[in-house]
DNA sequence: GTTTAATTAATACAAGTGTATTGTTAAAAA
DNA sequence: TTTTTAACAATACACTTGTATTAATTAAAC
């Protein structure tokens, strides 16, 4: 968290774990292995906590908001998540063809929750769902880097305003 | 482009710069200045662009969306640049304290863009400016990166469907 | 209780890293 | 024309990197 990629080294890694080099390669031969675990944990935690939202059987529309309140970083063990994710993506955004790079999943939920509320009625009927969905799943993911790297400017607050007026905004009676 | 940023060593550089070490750090003492002097080249370069874009004397929403059209990889020069951009945020974006890392301007220039907008009434007038901003600022920046990380999925085409659809929907007489 | 396997530890190694140093050539200033 | 500065080159240094190897220890199985 404090020392970058740079620092994400295996004798790093290992150190931090309480482990020897030798004991930590016994589980993870090689750094790329030790890269795509932590990406794969990244993801499931964050689609964990998803699903447990949705099982909460909120109305519709709360449940949308704490859907998207999930995916972006508005506390500390979300922003470390998110921290983790982007500097991954990019450090192996370059050879995405040799490493088995886990999809975080966002766009088809982006995609489920737009569908959702159309199939309720209560998506403004004159909006076109694939660019619905296009715009709120960018949305989402500049809000979280903004506030990722910007966190003074655009705090919790704030970004819960921003997603709450959007989708107040594609929902019928705002 | 194709190494990543663990390629960006000195020697990488002055190699591909047809320099050799000594002659490059005349001119760069150490790599962080290195890597300060890129992220500020490429912040000039695109600002470049836009102010040229704005030069143009365009009708309004057709200089909106031609700036907007600017910031995001729609090309691969845009592509390069935003690609060099993101892997350098992202690598120094541990140590923002100690490093001089050039600001975008991008937040400013949306800001610029949706109060002009307001100014000329082309805005819709039930519309938050500040939220406005905000969303803009996040959807443009969510594109960006959606179309470097996912080009398949996210062609030019579809990204300027995308962004066009959002200014009808701010803009009056959609 | 002995053997087999899992786990951990300790070094080793070759390669690459950023940066410093020193020397050489070319250009500009005096 | 001399001298001073800029530009480049070559090498050196100390250190870190990922990974391999080998050995020691612990746990499990039989």
């Amino acid at each position: 968290m404090d020392k970058g990629m740079e620092g994400a080294t295996v004798r790093n890694i290992a150190e931090e774990a309480g482990l020897s080099l030798g004991a930590l390669r016994h589980y993870f031969s090689t750094q790329d292995d030790l890269l795509v675990y932590a990406m794969t944990l990244v993801t499931e935690r964050a689609t964990d906590r998803i699903e447990a939202v949705v099982k909460r059987n909120l109305p519709p529309k709360e449940m949308v908001l704490a859907v998207l309140y999930e995916i972006v970083p508005l506390n500390e063990e979300k922003r470390a998540e998110m921290q983790v994710w982007f500097a991954f993506v990019a450090h192996v955004s370059h050879r995405k063809n040799e490493l088995p790079i886990p999809d975080d999943g966002i766009w088809k939920g982006v995609q489920k929750l737009i569908y959702y509320l159309n199939q309720i009625s209560l998506l403004k009927p004159e909006l076109d769902l694939e660019l619905e969905t296009e715009r709120l799943y960018s949305l989402i993911d500049g809000i979280a880097i903004h506030a990722l790297l910007e966190p003074e400017r655009l705090d919790a607050e704030r970004v819960r305003k921003t997603i709450h007026y959007h989708i107040d905004l594609i929902c019928i009676q705002a």
